[in-house]
DNA sequence: GGTCAAGCGTAAGCTCAGCTTATGCTCGAC
DNA sequence: GTCGAGCATAAGCTGAGCTTACGCTTGACC
């Protein structure tokens, strides 16, 4: 294997035109150098320079190496400049909660993301219901959580919590055109305590009448697997209505959620937390 | 700088999984991997490793690290090859003749494209009239040489030379519509005994009269300054009439110049002449 | 032509990086 | 509980690569 310590002086060499002067830049007596340069001669098992006067010259062989010898000195550069990138970044655990169908459907590219830019961040995602992303937050037992707010369910204000929009999406029903035709379906909903619990019984009651409830699932995923059965109606967000299962339609709703990240008061400058927001934000998804 | 050889350890660490794996690989003991791995990461500066269960896994530092471990080794697996390239490929002294318009203006940009490719030629290039190419071959002094033909002058087929066509331009008259238009004029020719003034003389022939010769210059540019400063009228190729002087017309005339290149029968295979006639072709300029 | 400094290469010696061997620790399988 | 796999550390040895010393060649200057 070429020896970049030595391609380091050819390059030096082409530059200055002397080993002496290589010598003096690199604090090493002109022998040294021009024992490196000999062996890295022998190994090429090509000249790579030739006395002319009482200097050395590249030969064409030589001039190759070089051009060779820079890319690779450059690339190295590079993998150390990333390294002091990572010493200078942000590290350590982040602790980061979200809502399951957020969890699954933009968690992992986001993660990929994350650590590819912050190699030096541990994210620890832990699963959690929005309506209790406040306490958590404040508790110290997340740093960062996904969460996200539905037209008929006010959103939790909490002074000591901040929050950045990311994006919204339309809701959407199966097998009836709106929810004031599925007054007498059975209906499958999240657990009770879950904010889409509460939505969707809002929704229910804003169209004047109170849902009769069979299942309780929180996957969205085997929610319409249950709808797909003929076990009920549901709303599910676009998130988690990107390939229904056939046998159901779905029909979207003047009703919308958005998606909002949510951390402590404060800390939106932390470099762990801009870190995260930044690819959470839809542009980097 | 960071060390190849330990970037190297830890690619493999990445590809294996275990350190003991890539010892063997790599022959070397165990204990010897960990030690150039503790060593990097201490370089570093940053954890690229941590114990799990009874092996190691990468951190993420540790595959941002394999990342640009894999290119620095690919560059210098690039220029170690580049090295067996030129110890395997033509090298030596390759003597080219060439006619001084060809010199000028073919050959700067050929030479630069035959030692990229192959560093260990030594392109020696002697300016040589056409005329004497053939004894040159012949003799060994020259090993590929430019020539060109004119439409007057048949061309010297010797058996033991071969030539290959590289390109055919016009010849261009300086301030007269046609050769018969200058009967009158004194003209500036090549010297006596160049292929150049043997055409010249016998497209005058041609038009029914004997040139009247003022001046004999070998050089184009020169001829044509003659001509600016009304001296004569001159013929010349396309090839030294790419910026005339001003004050000097040129007319496009139904005579053509073919160049090419020779060599002694029987070397158009040899890997040095190959090359030097791959760099002379159109394609290639 | 003689002298001298600049520049390079080689020989000899020394230091330290990096290998091996030896040993101990931890984890997971049986 | 036992045992082997896997890794880390300590100790010792070898060789790569540095310095110092010296000689040769070249080109400038007198």
């Amino acid at each position: 294997m070429l020896d970049p310590r030595k391609l380091l002086l050819l390059r030096e060499l082409a530059r200055r035109g002397t080993i002496a002067a290589v010598a003096e830049a690199v604090t090493f007596t002109p022998s040294a150098v021009s024992q490196q340069l000999s062996a890295l001669e022998r190994e090429a098992g090509v000249p790579l320079l030739e006395r002319t006067g009482r200097t050395v010259t590249l030969t064409p062989a030589g001039h190759l190496l070089v051009e060779h010898a820079q890319t690779v000195l450059e690339q190295l550069e590079r993998a150390s400049a990333a390294l002091a990138a990572v010493r200078g970044g942000p590290s350590g655990p982040l602790r980061i909660g979200a809502f399951p169908t957020a969890t699954r459907a933009l968690l992992p590219a986001a993660l990929t993301a994350l650590t590819a830019a912050h190699p030096g961040l541990e994210p620890m995602v832990s699963e959690i219901d929005p309506a209790d992303v406040s306490a958590a937050l404040r508790a110290g037992e997340l740093d960062v959580a996904l969460v996200h707010e539905y037209d008929f369910v006010p959103p939790v204000t909490d002074a000591s919590i901040e929050t950045e929009p990311l994006f919204s999406e339309p809701m959407y029903l199966t097998d009836r055109p709106s929810v004031a035709d599925a007054r007498d379906d059975s209906w499958i909903m999240n657990k009770p305590g879950t904010l889409c619990h509460t939505m969707a019984i809002r929704a229910c009651q804003a169209a004047g009448f109170e849902p009769r409830v069979r299942h309780h699932i929180d996957d969205f995923d085997t929610i319409l697997a249950f709808a797909a059965a003929g076990q009920g109606v549901a709303l599910v967000p676009r998130l988690a209505a990107s390939s229904p299962p056939p046998g159901v339609t779905l029909t979207r709703l003047p009703l919308s959620r958005r998606t909002l990240v949510a951390f402590r008061r404060g800390y939106g400058e932390h470099p762990a937390i801009r870190a995260a927001v930044a690819v959470l934000r839809p542009s980097a998804l």
